[in-house]
DNA sequence: CGCCGTATGCTTACGATGTACGGCGAGTCT
DNA sequence: AGACTCGCCGTACATCGTAAGCATACGGCG
């Protein structure tokens, strides 16, 4: 028979499916149907598995997450936040549509798997010197960059990565009345665009800021906790 | 007669509309017959003056983009800065959706008005004594911040803003392992979450990083461009 | 062995979406 | 007057998420 005993499908099949139709074919290929079809199955079968199109969504962003790789750790607390950042806008950018789920208001994280780099960066942090209250912070500061970052990357709004879409953006940015000068001068920039030297730099900005603050308080550990009612 | 030579819907008003359905009922309610039926018209009817939806949501981003509030400029360059950064978060926030429409590739700008707001923040960071390249830069820089942070704040993904969710992912965070340590010290401080001083921790650490750059080469103006061929 | 509850999958169907296509009425030009 | 254009409407279609019900297979029981 054809439909022997098959392998019985699980929710990490499904989402695992979906992950490579998302990153094939893009979010919007990302339908109930051409994931059933992706696994050999019918549609309504998925919801066996996933609650809905939301819950699949929500399994993708842990399902990246999970894949975070923990660099190696030196003696240089910079370094080691160079290098997280890195890892992490790495993976931001081999799941270029992650970010628009990211975007999105996600369900309650469902894997412990997924908090991983979570807890990587906020250790990392601590090592750093910086108070727990501290470390909230630059988890947040550094978080929003890197995401920021690369969603600007993906999205191009004001300054994308694809040569095409910056040769339109300066194009438009010639043509724009004199009073844009700034805008002009710059634009050159715009279009060079070494995108990982750009992020280096903004990197090297906030740590440079954190190596101030963390020179400034030293070696601060945790003090107590704010009432959390 | 009902149907009075009635005023000819235009681009500006349809687009308007959307952005006002888009902020009160959310993205997913912005269909054509949704905004159709906001400006009494049929569906159709509004592609005289857009092309697609594609096209009415690359409006929404420069109509939001051109209501951006420009700051009053003093002598202290990181204080404008500050003004700057402060004002494009303001508006975003204003619009929460539409961090979901910039996380997208969006199709070239139209409006002369939506490129003001990097203009501005172009020379301000010029006025800083930043050369242009590092001008480019660091425009990323805070651009990638500012947006990051935002969408952290309301995609909620990895410490949210709204006490619910938040509240459940400290719950979530207390239930895991031991291993995860550093999360479980640091989770009161998620929790706490004063969105506003966070935002400005991590400007902070962008502008004293900032700072040390404009001090190590200061006063340089533009040098040559690269060649942009 | 047969029996049955519970997973798992399939089929059908419904309402909503974006939009291609063609028609219709009014204003403008020759 | 007649032709043409413009703004709008109505209809139609493919695709989407998913609710409801039916079919089949598997595991634990007698």
């Amino acid at each position: 028979m054809a439909t022997r005993t098959r392998e019985p499908l699980t929710r990490e099949r499904v989402i695992e499916a979906a992950l490579r139709v998302m990153d094939d074919e893009g979010l919007e290929a990302v339908s109930m149907r051409r994931i059933a079809r992706e696994v050999g199955v019918e549609a309504m079968s998925l919801y066996h598995h996933v609650e809905d199109k939301e819950d699949l969504l929500d399994g993708i962003c842990e399902r990246v997450m999970a894949d975070f790789e923990f660099p190696e750790q030196g003696d240089d607390w910079a370094e080691n936040c160079r290098r997280g950042a890195r890892s992490w806008r790495r993976l931001l950018k081999k799941h270029p549509n992650v970010m628009r789920l990211f975007a999105e208001e996600r369900g309650p994280i469902r894997s412990v798997d997924s908090m991983r780099p979570t807890e990587f960066a906020l250790r990392l942090l601590r090592s750093a010197g910086l108070s727990d209250r501290d470390a909230a912070q630059a988890f947040h500061a550094f978080g929003g960059y890197i995401q920021g970052f690369v969603m600007m990357e993906n999205g191009s709004i004001a300054g994308g990565a694809d040569p095409e879409h910056a040769k339109a953006h300066a194009a438009l940015a010639a043509a724009l009345p004199e009073e844009f000068d700034a805008l002009q001068a710059v634009a050159p920039y715009f279009l060079e665009c070494d995108t990982d030297e750009q992020f280096e730099f903004g990197l090297d900005l906030l740590i440079r800021g954190l190596g101030a603050k963390v020179g400034a308080s030293p070696g601060a550990g945790g003090q107590e906790p704010p009432r959390t009612g």
